[in-house]
DNA sequence: GGCATCCTGACC
DNA sequence: GGTCAGGATGCC
């Protein structure tokens, strides 16, 4: 469920609430298999007494840098997949039977990480294991690094389509099915349109659509469909900017041609027949 | 690449 | 009852 923009805003949100807070205990955890790692004692071991030193974030992942106690040089990293939603959440509520994790906090306030779906996973990783993961992941896009140039050659490598490309976390981090959709509408480029295809006019393109997508979408704190929330609980604002995602059958905001729904890669597809050509057609 | 799998809830 | 869902992985 949540790409980029909402991983950004929900770290936001924790810095801003729980940045210098110390975990005083795990309430609950009652779905032991969202523990990837360390095994769960240590895991249990660990976070108690340990200080968050601040929220940020590596492409989806959600990263608590750990300071002082058990947790002097881990850092929690949580991936909220499809249904998560992670929330320091009013000291009277109580969690519900799908949130799985509660972490208490020294000012009696908990976080709580609710995932229906249980797909949500939570690492406990040491700096080797957080390298490991940092190595693993494309580049970011908002990044000031990451440039037009670097992204031509990154494409030029693949003949693969770009909607699967771009949605791969080893090329590049943080899409997912929604600013996929967005960005290429934007950018003009068919999703199946082989990566190698791509002119140079064309990767410049679609380099400012995807911050142009990705910085709108985190101004309004994010897109709720169902599930996603933000630090605070409460739902974001970008859905009402879409203009292809869910949109089939509503006009095109450049040409008014009607947005048509597809499959690519195996995930619903949304494009404008007529703004995102194949160039063979 | 395609496909199944991990899960539950919403919707038709 | 069947289909779909913002993600990722492991198997052809």
């Amino acid at each position: 469920m949540p790409e980029l923009p909402e991983v950004e805003t929900i770290a936001r949100d924790l810095n801003a609430q729980v940045r210098h807070r110390t975990i005083t205990g795990i309430e609950k955890l009652d779905w032991a298999r969202m523990v990837e790692t360390p095994d769960l004692p240590q895991f249990r071991a660990t976070l108690p007494g340990s200080q968050i030193q601040q929220a940020g974030r590596r492409a989806k992942w959600l990263l608590l840098t750990l300071d002082r106690g058990h947790g002097s040089g881990w850092t929690l990293a949580l991936h909220l997949r499809m249904s998560g939603r992670l929330w320091v959440a009013d000291p009277a509520d109580l969690p519900d039977q799908h949130t799985h994790l509660v972490l208490a906090l020294d000012d009696q306030r908990r976080m709580f990480f609710r995932d229906p779906r249980k797909f949500g996973r939570v690492r406990l990783l040491d700096p080797a294991g957080l390298n490991a993961l940092d190595a693993a992941l494309g580049p970011e896009p908002l990044s000031d690094t990451f440039t037009a140039e670097q992204f031509h050659t990154m494409l030029g490598q693949h003949r693969t389509p770009l909607k699967p490309l771009l949605l791969n976390q080893a090329f590049l981090a943080g899409l997912g099915n929604i600013y996929v959709d967005e960005t290429l509408w934007l950018a003009r480029l068919h999703p199946l349109r082989p990566a190698n295809t791509l002119e140079a006019d064309d990767t410049a393109h679609l380099h400012t659509a995807l911050r142009t997508v990705l910085e709108r979408a985190i101004a309004a704190g994010g897109s709720t469909l169902r599930d996603y929330r933000n630090g605070y609980g409460n739902i974001g604002q970008n859905q009402a900017f879409f203009a292809v995602y869910g949109c089939q059958g509503k006009p095109c905001p450049h040409c008014a041609t009607p947005i048509v729904r597809c499959v690519v890669a195996q995930r619903g597809t949304h494009l404008c027949p007529f703004c995102q050509k194949l160039p063979d057609q």
